[in-house]
RNA sequence: GGAGGGGUUCCCGAGCGGUCAAAGGGAACAGACUGUAAAUCUGUCGGCUCUGCCUUCGAAGGUUCGAAUCCUUCCCCCUCCA
């Protein structure tokens, strides 16, 4: 701990939400001692977008000033199952499946994390043994008035929406994972802001000193509206391959550009002050977007990747050129050829052949570059032809 | 346990015997414009062997020439009372 006090509490703020209660943290802090940093996170959904990203980054400074990272994976607050009520129940996870599911989570986190410092912890460790009784004893720790002081309850309460008893749950077994961990400081996004503070409360119940809370903006999908999330299909997964990062990147609004450069960019702050100033007085904006997607793809892949995604995209929609990866299909053919409808279904580049109907009315469905005009092409048996829907979905495709 | 309200196409939400594949909005998609920006404008937005046919309005039956609309039973949700 050679930093000091006033330098720390610089970094944990940098780009955070709130961050209660901060005499609370200098004061942990001045004890010279690593802080155990909690942050849980549900394994079943493995794969990890951007939005999760904002969280590791934080984690990462905070390790980087020798804090102690615990990386807790809640696969028992999983098994309570989804808090949005109307989906259907999902599938129990097994075991194996939970361990798989948290292995590829962890490995993606140990992009950014320092696998070698990193504690990884699964909460059922210790909720598991609380059985039944444990469980009620913790229940009676808290109360329906509190619990609906969390807006999501409250509102879904107020519109006449279902709250399920066991979602009460979820933000106590949460808080007694701070209990179990002794967590000097939780973070989280700040919807999770009503569960970290349970936590805060439930160890004073347990004689514990109570957990600082750090809250990191939630990062708007695509969309630039709505946070990102898979079931919103606005994200950009970690591990998807380099021009579909690159691309994703590229398309969204200048706006929400500068946005994800304050949460995503390791670049220092006065840097990124510069480039927003420089477009302001006239710069492409396209440029200071190309950095930042350059920057991303290389930290999720590599520097040699980003530049060429670059040269690709590029070379694409600029000079107007083919991608060079697009899948391969071959289709067969009862008769003399495929008509160009069922062929594009089948390409597996539109859902259905009205839709494929419905982009050639629109002058939006190509074959070898050339716009269909007629509904009723004919693809010959032995050809092959690239096949293009809209700007971005393509297929190379063989009638045999 | 009692009383009342409600379940409509991806979402919200109109429709309340025929002219309903179902208004309107949102999302999404395509085209124009561009920086593959965003915004805007135009169009599309169940499926198919597509000038026609088939399947949708919680589920299953029924009434009717004809039902998302009426009846019966069932399932689910909400509110108030107990």
């Amino acid at each position: 701990m050679a930093v000091d006090i006033e330098q720390q509490l610089a970094v944990f703020k940098r780009g955070a939400d709130e961050l209660l209660v901060e005499t609370e943290l200098a004061a942990k802090l001045a004890r010279g001692q690593p802080l155990r940093v909690k942050e849980g996170f549900d394994p079943t959904r493995p794969d990890l977008h951007l939005g999760h990203t904002v969280q590791f980054n934080k984690l990462r400074q905070l390790q980087d000033l020798g804090h102690h990272i615990i990386f807790v994976i809640g696969d028992f607050t999983g098994m309570i199952g989804d808090p949005t009520g109307r989906n259907v129940t999902r599938p129990a996870l097994t075991r194996d499946e939970i361990e798989a599911n948290a292995k590829t989570y962890t490995d993606q986190a140990f992009l950014i994390l320092d696998r070698e410092k990193t504690e990884v912890a699964f909460n059922s460790t210790w909720l598991l043994p609380l059985g039944a009784d444990g469980m009620i004893k913790l229940a009676a720790k808290y109360t329906v008035a509190r619990m609906l002081e969390r807006d999501d309850f409250g509102k879904r309460y107020q519109n006449g929406q279902p709250i399920a008893i066991h979602e009460f749950l979820y933000p106590l077994a949460q808080g007694y994972d701070s209990v179990a961990l002794e967590a000097d400081i939780e973070l989280g996004g700040t919807d999770q802001k009503f569960n970290l503070l349970v936590g805060r409360e439930l160890q004073r119940h347990y004689g514990q000193e109570p957990q600082c809370i750090l809250t990191l903006p939630l990062l708007e999908g695509l969309d630039g509206v709505n946070k990102m999330s898979k079931s919103l299909d606005n994200y950009i997964g970690i591990t998807e391959p380099p021009n579909e990062i690159f691309g994703k990147l590229m398309s969204i609004s200048d706006e929400l550009m500068w946005r994800y450069y304050d949460l995503l960019s390791f670049r220092p702050e006065d840097e990124i002050a510069g480039l927003k100033r420089e477009c302001g007085e006239g710069r492409n904006p396209r440029d200071a977007k190309v950095a930042l997607a350059r920057e991303i793809v290389a930290r999720f892949h590599s520097q040699a990747a980003a530049e060429h995604a670059i040269a690709e995209f590029d070379a694409r929609f600029r000079g107007g050129a083919l991608p060079e990866d697009m899948p391969e299909v071959t289709l067969a053919t009862a008769g003399a050829g495929l008509p160009i409808a069922q062929l594009a279904k089948h390409a597996g580049i539109v859902e259905s052949t009205s839709e494929a109907l419905r982009l050639i009315a629109q002058r939006g469905l190509k074959v070898d570059g050339d716009v269909v005009a007629d509904k009723g092409l004919v693809i010959p048996a032995g050809r092959t032809v690239v096949v293009q829907a809209g700007k971005r979905k393509f297929a190379r495709v063989t009638v045999k």
